[in-house]
RNA sequence: GCCGAAGUGGCGGAAUUGGUAGACGCGCACGACUCAAAAUCGUGUGCCCUCGGGCGUGUGGGUUCGAUUCCCACCUUCGGUACCA
């Protein structure tokens, strides 16, 4: 019976979907493992090689638990809402619930093909009401708890009434009985961990909503490449802040990539400093009154060079810090701060900047030094306001370089000649009662006297800002909310009387059904034109994609409850993920945002863990190998191969174009051309190149001397618009599915990004053959009841053993050359034992699952290979008694001699010395050194 | 600029604690089978060489009997981030 993995692939597929072999219920006898894969977003253009990864190292990862005996939970879900279904149905009318229903119908075909061990009976769509049902209740967790600053941690909201209620907190706006009940619900919004306010966001118009910080990559949007503005509307916001901290100290808890957990880092981005109070003269008293600006700064060792102050042009302070003389520069300035966009700051860097008119007091000299506004002053970040020291600050000194004001050195750095300005090293000079102190010791100093003498306090700050929680989309989680009198989008939350209130009935809130998907172009959701959302006040933005997949991993716990979001039984008895494979693209966004909410669950009593995932894996991205072809902008008709881009035509053919030389083309451009048009050699199919693409048809092609068109190539991210995606459906109809998942494995490290390269994948298949051959050879059942011999055994404990210590550290790749090994070994010891092919059929199973199943039926078994049990290594086998050494010399290895590993280290010495080859190098000379290493090395030294 | 990861044959990559660098696979070369080809199987394959050996893990130094592995400086690539005081 020769090995036909189409036959095989069919007829087990069915029989596992038929037998439900990967259901999985908790079972409190057997200890729980959680394996994640990152839900995908299902669009329209399926899966490509890229994709599966990931979710084949989970799968064998979760495969290889189950046989270790784990009660494994390894689900399957959808990340169903999301912009390009919307974009799609704004352009076509298509309704997004069936864009998104078409691409789940085919990644679901997809992935079924590669054999996952999914449990696909908890599968979940964020888009599902059932679903987001929870969402919407765990909003109104949010919404109705506040964080509790004194026990560090989330409580109900009521606990925050109370205190107001007994006096312990006072509003602002007044004593807590004497406020209306508005003002009451303004006030406790202030506290909810989701709470509306009227803050600048950042607007995308091409998308007709606004992004969270993480959405925007350089004052575009992530997602398109459309530009963002700032814009001040009505928004929904997570009150995030209040986890930094611990979102902070939870990553050093968890087992992740050291660059993922630094971006976090970075994001939130503590600081330690202080606030200090800049008073300004009173002979400079305004018409009101400004006491004194409060800066944040990290170096109030610096303090005694600080020649001036910068606020941002967006400070409250700034009106009445202007004087008469400069109102009209100020007012300029500002227009010239408005008229600039994001991008162009962020592009051009200029030092600008205007002089308020005023001045302020440097609280330890008493100097008078300029108050500034520039636009390098950040109005979002700490207080908008700095003290700037151009001796210790590159941005600071080129300030005062433009505008000439002083520089006072205050740092010695001569004993550390690298040091850059902002290195926190060297000694303090021209800093009175700082002098001669390390910066070190300067800031500890100065900090004590700033809060001594009262001008000043320790701080903490964030770079971190609360999400924007708002979306003005349709196809997204409605927010639960409605409102008693509906306020503006564009008026401050709080001036229009617009109180929202959860809606708790209907529940869910769920989406209506609309004509038109298109945004109002007045920055509100197309939900604003549904005549029930405006009939029942409800809010009309929707939740942000951020929503659905920041909870997913519960729900596969228990997903149908319709009580609870999941029941606290199951919850209990899975915890949390053991490992979470996906992505690291997600880094700043669904794992610090899951992260918060998880926290809030267990604040709230809900889950019992507070870390959600325990260990993550960010899969590598498998890119594609793109082709070219080339074309010279003078002359479209001709087509140049790859390899006379940059050298000389041959006179027949400058002829042929009649030019007079290769410049005469014109500017030469790759264009992409599709990969299944390009042969295994690299040389264009031309007669299809030009069905395919019809305007090529008059062209002329210039040909390499071998009478082909040879294209150019460069690796790239897989993407249908590059014309470089491969599908795995070809593939697997090529080589079947096991060799497809080996060989995704085989590339490389699983971290690591590698372009496909499906000429490897020969490799895989020869092996696979091989392996079956172990067990059939021309047709025949080769396997003998017969009992295995040492060396037989040896190389089945040895990959057993390296089996297990690779899958433990998720070397996936190495586990498949070891397969190899154990395979070329056994076929050359011509070794058909079932006692040493059966635990091999066990062991591969994690990788191959169908062949593995196909032969452990055809050896008898009844059940099914992926329920058995892993084969336990046996050390017995593996014991050796003597080594082969190689014998270096200087470090050289000259020699080699077997030895017993109970050998003496004289013995080893003389045994060694006695070796012509290496009395060739000493010359009978006792050596300087004689080193032995037992079971590694022996080295001598003359 | 800053932070993080990485640099090993023609290619993908291996070397787990400082102990034989290049496992395994691709490619290539030769051979077997075949009328022939494909497929398959076998052998060889880091580079140089005067066949003694020499050189080799981005570059230059260091520690060590011994360094891909540890230390210092630098170069390059990729990822993230950027007036964050």
């Amino acid at each position: 019976m020769e090995y036909d993995f189409r036959r095989i692939e069919e007829k087990w597929k069915k029989v596992w979907d038929e037998k439900e072999v990967y259901k999985v219920t908790e079972d409190s006898a057997r200890p729980k493992y959680y394996v994640l894969d990152m839900f995908p977003y299902p669009s329209g253009a399926g899966l490509h090689v890229g994709h599966p990864l990931g979710y084949v190292a989970s799968d064998i990862y979760a495969r290889y638990k189950r046989l270790k005996g784990y009660n494994v939970l390894h689900p399957m879900g959808y990340d169903a809402f999301g912009l390009p279904a919307e974009q799609y149905a704004i352009e076509t009318g298509t309704h997004p619930a069936e864009t998104t229903r078409k691409a789940i119908q085919r990644y679901r075909e997809q992935l079924d093909k590669i054999g996952f061990s999914f449990d696909w009976s908890r599968q979940v769509k964020t888009c599902d009401p059932a679903y987001y049902k929870w969402t919407q209740w765990i909003f109104l967790q949010l919404y109705n708890s506040w964080y509790n600053r004194e026990t560090d941690r989330a409580e109900p909201i009521d606990s925050l009434i109370q205190k107001f209620k007994s006096g312990q907190l006072q509003p602002e706006i007044g004593e807590w009985s004497s406020l209306s009940e508005a003002d009451q619900q303004r006030t406790l919004m202030k506290y909810r961990l989701v709470y509306l306010s009227f803050a600048e966001v950042n607007w995308c118009e091409a998308l007709g909503c606004v992004l969270a910080n993480d959405e925007v990559k350089d004052g575009k949007s992530e997602r398109g490449g459309y530009p963002v503005e700032k814009r001040k509307m009505r928004q929904w916001f997570l009150r995030i802040t209040e986890y930094s901290d611990r979102l902070l100290e939870g990553l050093n808890r968890v087992d992740w990539s050291e660059s993922l957990k630094e971006q976090q880092r970075n994001w939130i981005g503590r600081s330690e400093g202080a606030l200090i109070k800049f008073r300004l003269p009173t002979a400079h008293s305004q018409e009101e009154r400004v006491e004194g600006i409060d800066v944040f700064t990290t170096r109030p060792d610096t303090i005694f060079g600080a020649t001036f102050l910068v606020i941002a042009p967006e400070h409250e302070w700034v009106k009445k810090l202007t004087t008469t003389e400069q109102q009209k520069a100020i007012a300029n300035y500002i227009t010239y701060v408005k008229s600039r966009t994001d991008v162009e700051r962020q592009q051009e860097k200029k030092v600008t900047g205007e002089f308020t008119g005023s001045y302020a007091l440097n609280p330890f000299t008493g100097t008078e030094i300029p108050i500034y506004i520039a636009e390098y002053v950040l109005a979002g970040y700490g207080t908008g306001a700095i003290m700037a020291v151009p001796a210790d600050d590159e941005r600071d000194h080129r300030f005062a370089e433009k505008f000439g004001l002083p520089v006072i050195d205050v740092i010695d750095r001569s004993m550390h000649p690298g040091a850059a300005m902002e290195d926190k090293v060297g000694k303090m000079i021209n800093s009175h009662f700082l002098n001669g102190m390390e910066v070190k010791e300067a800031i500890a100093a100065v900090l004590n006297e700033i809060e001594k003498r009262g001008i000043g306090q320790r701080k903490v700050n964030y770079k971190q800002r609360d999400a924007i929680y708002s979306r003005q989309r349709y196809w997204g989680e409605p927010i639960p909310m409605h409102y008693k009198v509906v306020g503006k989008p564009d008026l401050p939350f709080g001036e229009s009387n617009d109180v929202p209130y959860p809606v708790f009935d209907p529940s869910p809130l769920e989406l209506p059904v609309v004509s038109s998907f298109k945004p109002t172009g007045d920055g509100r959701s197309p939900l604003a034109n549904n005549e029930e959302w405006v009939k029942n006040h409800y809010e009309t933005d929707t939740m942000p994609g951020y929503a659905g997949s920041s909870w997913y991993f519960l729900r596969y716990m228990d997903p149908q409850n319709d009580k609870e979001f999941a029941a606290k039984s199951k919850i209990d008895y899975w915890q949390n993920v053991d490992v979470y494979f996906g992505g690291a693209e997600h880094a700043v966004g669904h794992l610090l945002y899951s992260r918060m909410w998880h926290k809030v669950l267990f604040d709230l009593g809900y889950v019992n863990t507070d870390e959600p995932f325990k260990k993550l894996v960010n899969q590598g991205m498998i890119q594609g190998v793109s082709r070219f072809i080339y074309r010279g902008s003078a002359r479209p008709d001709v087509i140049i191969p790859f390899n006379k881009i940059e050298s000389e035509l041959t006179g027949d053919e400058l002829k042929l174009l009649g030019i007079n030389s290769i410049d005469d083309l014109g500017l030469i451009c790759p264009i992409h051309v599709d990969i299944s048009l390009v042969d295994e050699h690299g040389n264009l199919k031309i007669d299809e190149f030009k069905k395919w693409r019809p305007e090529y048809g008059n062209a002329v092609f210039l040909l390499n001397a071998d009478g082909h068109y040879h294209c150019g190539s460069s690796v790239e991210k897989m993407s249908k618009s590059k014309y470089n995606v491969v599908n795995p459906d070809e593939v697997i109809a090529k080589y079947g599915a096991d060799c497809f998942r080996m060989f995704e494995m085989f590339l490389g490290p699983i971290e690591q990004s590698k372009p496909w390269d499906d000429k490897g994948i020969s490799g895989v298949s020869n092996f696979l053959k091989k392996f079956w051959r172990l067990f059939y050879e021309q047709g025949v059942w080769q396997v003998t009841e017969e009992t295995a011999n040492a060396v037989e055994l040896k190389v089945l404990h040895k990959t057993l053993q390296k089996l297990e210590d690779d899958i433990e550290r998720l070397n996936f790749n190495t586990c498949i050359s070891g397969f190899m090994i154990a395979t070329n070994e056994l076929n050359s010891l011509a070794c058909h034992k079932r006692s040493v092919l059966e635990p091999l059929v066990i062991s591969i199973a994690p990788f191959a699952p169908f062949v593995a199943e196909e032969l452990w039926e055809k050896l008898g078994n009844s059940g099914c290979v992926h329920h058995a049990a892993f084969p336990k290594v046996e050390p017995k086998y593996l014991i050796e008694s003597s080594h082969k050494y190689p014998v270096s010399i200087n470090g050289k290895v000259r020699a080699e001699i077997e030895l017993p590993l109970d050998i003496t280290p004289q013995e080893a010495e003389n045994e060694v010395l006695g070796l012509d080859s290496v009395k060739k190098w000493t010359n009978g000379n006792p050596p300087k050194k004689f080193i032995y290493v037992k079971g590694r090395i022996v080295n001598v030294v003359v």
